[in-house]
DNA sequence: ATAATACTAGACTGTCTAGTTCCATATTGT
DNA sequence: ACAATATGGAACTAGACAGTCTAGTATTAT
């Protein structure tokens, strides 16, 4: 793993690492991993795909898991939700409508969705690869969307105790996903259909709203 | 394919297939498959663990993918949800807690959990195997379930429009996995704190109860 | 120019894989 | 007894794979 960004040591001399190689390979690595997962693609295949020699691949990535967790990083860092802050809450079931659609058009995304796919099937050998995806993903959403929560209860718009504001988040976001997250998962279906999600997502805000508006 | 079950073809003679046989190579299979996935179990690791020969191996099962599909038939035949029907219902919010007590036990027994796992990061490839999957494990709990509720319906319990029964059945059953299946899924921890859960699974059904009792 | 490093192209090792085939032996129905 | 089939054990084919290595070429800082 010290293959990387050595840029920043000092005196260093010789021709630099390609900043553009190691993004194509990281991309072409995307690529492969989430359509054919971790052991259904070979290094070989990787560095076909980038237009670049195995040794390079090697070069910048120590080893196929090294690669492999590079990928997970940069999607989940890519796919941020961090934006339930800026919603404008002046109307609350429009708000709430917003953030639960924003919600799902990321957790419905296709690639989110192959990354879901490809990062279950590979934990049960690299639970540090769960850690990394759970946290940084599913985890930092339901804290946005909780710190929103908490603050429609400051405000005196909603009416959920301290201790229950996690349940009520998850809650509100299971609501949300009903059955479409399991089929897009196990590939019944690969997208879902705009009008009838929007439908599902007034009738959960309405039911949330029913058990927690003041 | 033709190589199960010839058992009953007429005017057979000759040593028979020993069905004890097919059932080892069958678990050991099921073993391999839920701890390792599909590619990572080997047709030769099958055959050692079943303390079989290949060659019996390949005379009870024609290929791989025979072979992996009748372990995924084989468990959700056997983890069966149609328990809903039986339920002692003269307490409407027990019988509820009853049953979704049963279907989380169901979902979150290690063994379904490795099921769920193995099947979605095949499904990509296989895309029989998850209706295979879907409808006989998830569909069948969800219209059991369905069933129960539209009887309360029926006796005047529960008020739930007709062409909303299958959202509210989605929705106490998404309420009851709470955010446990993820972390199980992901290996973030390997069992459930079953007072931890009682306590969660009171707080779905009493939500449930406050949107559809009459 | 020179030294240091990146990169390409490909050969190569060692290991694993699915699937097939051969043959000797075991077990069964007729 | 006999024919038919199952089974075990092992060999074999044909190929994929991760990772290493070499040798030549390209690029860069000094």
């Amino acid at each position: 793993m010290p293959n990387r960004s050595d840029r920043s040591i000092l005196g260093r001399t010789g021709r630099p690492k390609s900043e553009a190689k190691a993004e194509a390979i990281l991309n072409a690595a995307t690529k492969l991993f989430l359509a054919k997962g971790f052991q259904g693609t070979s290094m070989d295949a990787v560095a076909r795909e980038a237009g670049v020699s195995k040794q390079t691949v090697y070069s910048h990535f120590a080893n196929k898991e090294t690669l492999f967790v590079a990928c997970i990083d940069a999607k989940v860092a890519h796919y941020g939700f961090d934006e339930a802050a800026g919603v404008d809450d002046s109307d609350l079931r429009q708000a709430l409508l917003t953030i639960v659609h924003r919600f799902t058009d990321l957790l419905f995304d296709s690639e989110v969705v192959a990354v879901y796919r490809v990062v279950l099937s590979e934990s049960t050998g690299q639970p540090q690869l769960a850690s990394l995806f759970f946290d940084n993903g599913p985890k930092r959403t339901k804290s946005a969307i909780c710190e929103f929560l908490r603050q429609q209860v400051a405000k005196g718009r909603l009416r959920i105790p301290k201790e229950r504001l996690l349940y009520a988040t998850v809650q509100l976001l299971n609501m949300s996903v009903g059955i479409f997250q399991w089929s897009l998962l196990f590939g019944l279906q690969d997208s879902v259909d705009d009008s009838e999600l929007a439908a599902h997502l007034e009738r959960a805000v309405d039911d949330f709203l029913t058990l927690y508006a003041v």
